[in-house]
DNA sequence: CCTGAAGTTGAGACCGGTCTCAAACTGAAG
DNA sequence: CTTCAGTTTGAGACCGGTCTCAACTTCAGG
């Protein structure tokens, strides 16, 4: 008796044909539910199909269809919340129509990105949903449109392609958060964001169109409301890291008018930004006020609960794959759901304290 | 000029064959890098494929070969950072080796575990990553096994199917967890966890082999040693959502003499839990103690932090994508990386108040 | 009984790799 | 100049569905 037993062979159509003594292709017609067949030659496949636990083979399939059933899903990093939640998402919307999601993590890294994209052609999938990690390198993302495969973005956009993407408005929300902050009387407002540019931040800065450039543009926007100017020094981006994100925080918080606010561009920076916080001993609201963006639970149970901008990303990911759906010919509800975020005020805010 | 222009049809063997001048059998040869090919065949070959930009289309290869280069991971929730970071470690682990990963969500439903089961197979996934949602209904695996599809469990184990199984070793941290409470003075222990029963829990009651199993028995280790014994009705499971979550936590805390600790077992419930004592009112550890399965970040920033059973989620993904590389044949680091939990003790535990 | 349209049926091509098999070729030994 | 082993090569089968096409059956209408 050898280790590795001969797997079971699994019945195909032809075994099916046979058992049920009809020719290959009326038996085929029969499970695929296409053609003309009698009814005498449906029951007999049916039957003759149980019998053998007749199950088709997708591969085969998709040899002569020219695509899987299943979709690619592009992503910079799952073990984040937020994609987490938009894979499940995507993955809700998608099962329904019968598809499989084939995900790719990219570290937020380009060359990784292309290659995902690469090898997820080769694997035929039906479509593709990425939330891309440059807005100007996208040759890939338009090489996978000529090959015929529908795309879609999500999360963040690009430039120069007409790609369906799927966003969350923040326009809103990035102004109030910038006029709550104004109004508390904050004046030195720093912004910690993952995203990652060549140098640092500049006024007017092309942030591509990742969400970062409109929550930062809220925020110059409440600025200009109220007749004064942003320091641009302010505005840390190409936090990515454990160390980045300390350098972020020292930087600004370790200068002689150090920040009083700080505003976290997603769940992750704000995790970091309240370790250091908590380090540095600094009470919230008290001496320096903090905003972030993503509510996930765990916001509201912080001592003070975060004043955060709440977004749907859920719904994001649901979104993103019925662009994807109606792009491969389904129909799909028509009901949009609507994506905007907004704001909830907690107790993170409060005035800068006395001594700035 | 149509809406829908012609996609680029993609070069193939045959394509690069003709285009250098030499037969399919030999350019596939030649690409494939099997077989005997001439240095002048060799480089004839490679410079058509480049020329042509050829990219071997991977189902005609699975189709030939019987198995595709993606393996199939099923999960109860991938909301859930738990499965999450694990996700991330079986995908990082696989992609090295060539893989991706197709991802199915099964909401912890078995029905639904089943029929992802089937269409990955279907697909033809060279082998399968579960984290079963029952450890006795298992014919699904029996028979993805049966098929000659590698099948490794990881999170918890199945009765009756010898599968590679890669989990946590719980043992120590729970004993430590029940040791920790009782000897601050704790009896009413309370035990919350979403883990899916047909009836409530009854002392020595087979939890199957989740990991809930070894984290109860942790604690009634504990009450033996001090030769006591556990309320069994301090014990609730079936917690899965909202609602029935916030029907344990009444159970534990709307009784004649309530918990004065409560072990989450997850962080979901954790999250659900701390949301629920702090609505009413009730401070930590002052009033009751919380102990919580998963050290993820935000446990730290909570006031009190919260003392946590850490475990190495990432590396029990990385692990269990190891095993199953090993079981498809493929060299993979002798090394393993050990997969023990430990206690991380911070603020949340405290003595029980006097009117306990 | 004949005709034609509609309904059924089976043979076999096809998708694009992989791989077997036999033929052709190479060069060294005899 | 043979002979033979070893290398290189091309033809074509094969995987398992899908689908075209031609042929056959059936039956109403003439």
């Amino acid at each position: 008796m050898t280790k590795r037993e001969q797997p079971v062979r699994e019945a195909t159509v032809a075994d099916v044909a046979r058992a049920a003594g009809v020719s290959k292709a009326q038996a085929a017609r029969a499970l695929g539910g296409y053609g003309a067949v009698s009814e005498q030659v449906l029951s007999l496949v049916i039957a003759a199909s149980e019998q053998l636990g007749y199950r088709p083979n997708q591969v085969a399939r998709s040899m002569t269809t020219g695509r899987s059933n299943s979709i690619g899903v592009v992503v910079g990093d799952i073990e984040n919340a937020h994609f987490g939640l938009a894979l499940r998402g995507i993955s809700d919307e998608v099962r329904d129509a019968g598809y499989t999601v084939v995900l790719v993590n990219t570290d937020e890294d380009l060359d990784a990105e292309v290659g995902a994209v690469q090898e997820l052609l080769q694997q035929r999938v039906a479509g593709l949903v990425v939330a891309p990690c440059s807005s100007t390198q996208t040759a890939h993302l338009g090489s996978a449109q000529e090959r015929g495969r529908a795309v879609v973005l999500f999360d963040r956009g690009i430039h120069g392609l007409e790609l369906d993407t799927v966003r969350v408005d923040f326009a809103d929300a990035a102004l109030q958060v910038g006029r709550l902050l104004l109004d508390a009387g904050h004046r030195r407002i720093g912004y910690v964001s993952s995203l990652r540019t060549d140098g640092p931040y500049e006024p007017g800065a092309d942030l591509g169109l990742s969400p970062v450039a409109d929550r930062v543009r809220g925020i110059e926007q409440a600025f200009t409301e109220a007749e004064d100017e942003w320091d641009p020094t302010l505005v840390q981006l190409n936090a990515f890291s454990d160390d980045t994100l300390a350098a972020a925080c020292a930087e600004l918080l370790d200068r002689p008018a150090p920040a009083t606010a700080v505003v976290c561009s997603d769940s992750l920076i704000a995790l970091g930004v309240l370790g250091h916080i908590k380090r540095r001993g600094l009470r919230i609201p008290e001496d320096i006020s903090v905003v972030a963006y993503d509510d996930f639970p765990w916001t509201e149970l912080v001592e003070p609960p975060l004043t955060v901008v709440a977004q749907p990303v859920y719904d994001m990911g649901r979104e993103a794959a019925r662009a994807l759906l109606r792009r491969l010919g389904h129909r799909v509800p028509a009901e949009r759901l609507p994506l905007r975020a907004h704001l909830v005020e907690r107790a993170s805010v409060g005035a800068p304290s006395e001594e700035n």
